[in-house]
DNA sequence: CTGTTAGCGCATTCAG
DNA sequence: CTGAATGCGCTAACAG
C-alpha cells in the first residue's frame, strides 16, 4: 500500500492514445516543431492536465544532465537578516526561472565547505552561488572549479568567476554627503576599525567618505577605532566622548555601532541629531528601529542574491570584472537639517 | 570541450578490475553480507578513492526512490534571524543524515506554495518540512497529503501530522516566575496585543504568565494592547505612563515590544530596571543589544528545526500530538534584584 | 507526422 | 563469490 505513485510520461501517452515520443514533444512545446497536429497535440495536453502530470525531474535530469535545481553556499545563513535577504533574493530569481535552491551553510569550515559542494555537484545542480555574509576578498575553493559558479557578495582578486558585490565605495560617498549636505561636518568621527584583511566593506566604506571629503575640501576630524559590536562601540565611543572634544557628525560603520553609539550619546547626555549627528550603513530594521531613526546606507541583498542568479543561469552578462550595485540611502532622522537650531551653530567653514 | 565528467561506477569497476554489480555492493558496505572477498573489497574500495569517485545521486535516487534531499517550505526565509536560525538547525540535522535542503518561500500565497510542493515532489525530495515563521495554527495544505511532511512552528488542529512548536504557555510561566521572584510584581502589566487568531504565541504567553501569578495569588494589572513593532508599542507605552499609575514590571510580548517600551520609559525618564524591570519574549540579538540588556524568553529555533528534521527523517518518534520545546530564559539586566533598592520598595502583598 | 530504440548511472534479481 | 540482464522515467536520434 504505498502512495500513489505520479502518473507516467506513459500514462499520459496511454491515455492520448500516442507514442511516448509525440507526447514527449508536445508537452515540450516543441508540437509545431515536430509537426504535430494541433488536435493531437492538445489531446495530449488534456491528458495530462487530467491526469496531473508533470514531469519526473529525477529522471529528466539523468538524461538532459539539467536539474533546474542550484546550490547555494554561504558560510552563514543563520545570522541575522542579511543572510536572509540574499537567499530570498537568490531563490525569487531562481523560481523565475524554474530552478529550485539547494542550501548549504559552512560556517566558515573549508572542510564542510567541500563536502557539501560535493554533494550538491553529486546531486546535479546545474551551478552553484557561493555567498559570504560580510563583503570579502577569497580564493576561491578547489572544488568550485569546472563548475559553473558565482560569487555572491564575495570576490576573487584573479577575477577568475562571475561576482556581485555592493558598491561600497560609493556607499561610502553616499553617506559623507549627506554629512557634508547638512553641514553637520565641523568635527565629523568614523566610528568602527577595518583590521580584518579579508572582509572589504571597512576599508572600502573608509575610502569613500575620505574621497567625498576630499573633493569637498573637508577632512575628516577622527576615527574611532571599534569592533562592529554594540557593546564595544558604546564602550570606545563612551571614552572618546570623555577623552576628546565633541564631534559633530558619527559616521558609523555599521548600525550595531550606531546603536553602541547612542546609547553612549543617551549616557553623555547628548540627542541626536539635535547635539550629534549620526549616519551609519546596513540600513538594517535596527536602524529604523532606533530613536530617531537612522540614516543608513543600505545593502541591495536581494538584488545581489537575484543578480548572481542571474548571472549563473545565463539571463546577465559579466563584464569581466565584480559588477558592483548601488547601495541605497534610507534616510532616517538622524541627521540635523540645514539651518535647524543646534548646540553647535555651524559657521562657514575654510577648506583645510 | 566539456569539463571532464565524475568517474562513474563502471570506470571503479574497471580499475578494480571487478563487475559492477561486485563494485557496487562493496561500495554500499554490503561487501561480507554478499560475501565478497576482503581483498576484493578493498580493491573496489581503492580505486573507487583514487578516482574521487561519488555515486551520482541523481542516478541513484532514479532508482532507488531517495533522493537524500528534503524541501522545507517557508512562509518567510528572510524576515530576520528566527527564520535563518530555523533554517541552519534543519539545515545541520539533515546534513549530520546525509541529506541536503531545498528551500522555497512562499510569502503566504497559497498558490506559490502549491507550486512549490509540486517542484519539491517531482524532484522526488524525501519529505518536507512546512514551516512558519510566526508560531500558528494552520490547515495543512492540499499538496502535502501523500508526502512524509512535518510541521515547524505550527501545528495542524486534528493533528493530522507530526508537529513541533515551542513550549509558548511554559515559556509564559518562566518569565512570569521571574518577575515573581524578583518581587517587583506589585503593578505588573503585559505589553502586546494578542489580536491574530491564527497566530497562537500571543494568546499561549499571556495565558502562561496569568496561570504562573494566579499559582502565586497574584494577578497581572494591566494589559497594554499595542502591535508587536517598536514604533507601536513607543506609542502605546507612552501614552500608557502618562495616564495611568506607573508599573513596576512590564512583560513584553517579544523583544521588539520591549525596545519601544525602554523608549517610553527613558522619554518618561523612567530607568530599567532601576524605576521599571522589563522582560519580553524571543531572546533575540536585539534583547542583548539593548542597555541594560533584556531578560527574555528565547525560541529554541535550532532545535525546533533540528526537531523536526529528525521526526521526517525517522530519527525521532512522534507521539501523535505536537511535540513542545521548551523555551530557555536568557537572563539580561533588566529585572530589579530582590532586595535592590528601587523607587518602589516591594510591600508584602495580599494574596488577591 | 509518429513509433521504435537506445541509453543517462545506478541497484538488484537471477544465473552461473 | 561474480557477471549479465533489467528497468527507474525520460529524451532524442533514427527510422518508418
Amino acid at each position: 500500500m504505498d502512495r500513489p505513485s505520479r502518473p507516467t510520461l506513459r500514462d499520459v501517452a496511454l491515455r492520448a492514445g500516442v507514442s511516448r515520443t509525440t507526447a514527449s514533444y508536445a508537452l515540450a512545446g516543441r508540437a509545431t516543431e515536430m509537426r504535430i497536429s494541433d488536435e493531437t497535440a492538445d489531446r495530449v495536453l488534456r491528458a495530462a492536465a487530467e491526469l496531473g502530470f508533470s514531469p519526473n525531474r529525477t529522471a529528466q535530469s539523468l538524461r538532459t544532465r539539467r536539474s533546474h535545481t542550484i546550490g547555494l553556499i554561504s558560510d552563514y545563513v543563520a545570522y541575522g537578516e542579511f543572510a536572509g535577504r540574499m537567499l530570498a533574493g537568490a531563490s525569487a530569481a531562481a523560481r523565475a526561472r524554474g530552478t529550485l535552491v539547494l542550501i548549504g551553510e559552512t560556517e566558515g569550515d573549508a572542510s564542510l565547505e567541500q563536502q557539501l559542494i560535493e554533494e550538491m555537484l553529486v546531486r546535479g545542480v546545474d551551478g552553484l552561488v557561493y555567498a559570504t555574509l560580510a563583503c570579502r576578498r577569497i580564493t576561491v575553493p578547489e572544488a568550485l572549479r569546472g563548475t559553473p559558479a558565482v560569487l555572491l557578495n564575495c570576490f576573487d582578486a584573479s577575477a577568475s568567476l562571475p561576482a556581485v558585490v555592493p558598491d561600497e565605495v560609493e556607499g561610502g560617498r553616499r553617506i559623507a554627503r549627506i554629512v557634508l549636505d547638512a553641514q553637520v561636518d565641523e568635527r565629523t568621527v568614523i566610528v568602527g576599525n577595518a583590521e580584518d584583511p579579508t572582509a572589504i566593506a571597512g576599508e572600502r566604506r573608509i575610502a569613500g567618505i575620505h574621497a567625498e571629503f576630499a573633493q569637498a575640501s573637508r577632512r575628516v576630524s577622527g576615527h574611532i577605532q571599534s569592533r562592529w559590536e554594540v557593546g564595544a562601540a558604546f564602550d570606545e565611543v563612551s571614552r572618546a566622548l570623555a577623552d576628546g572634544p565633541l564631534p559633530t557628525a558619527l559616521i558609523c560603520l555599521n548600525d550595531r555601532i550606531a546603536m553602541g553609539a547612542y546609547e553612549a550619546l543617551e549616557a553623555a547626555g547628548l540627542r541626536v541629531p539635535h547635539d550629534v549627528s549620526v549616519v551609519a550603513f546596513d540600513g538594517s530594521n535596527l536602524a529604523q528601529w532606533l530613536r530617531p531613526s537612522v540614516t543608513s546606507v543600505g545593502i541591495p541583498f536581494e538584488q545581489l542574491g537575484a543578480l548572481a542568479v542571474d548571472l549563473l543561469l545565463g539571463s546577465a552578462d559579466w563584464p569581466g570584472h565584480a559588477i558592483t550595485l548601488p547601495m541605497p540611502v534610507i534616510a532616517g532622522a538622524s541627521v540635523r537639517a540645514v539651518g535647524q537650531p543646534g548646540d553647535i551653530t555651524p559657521p562657514p567653514i575654510e577648506a583645510g
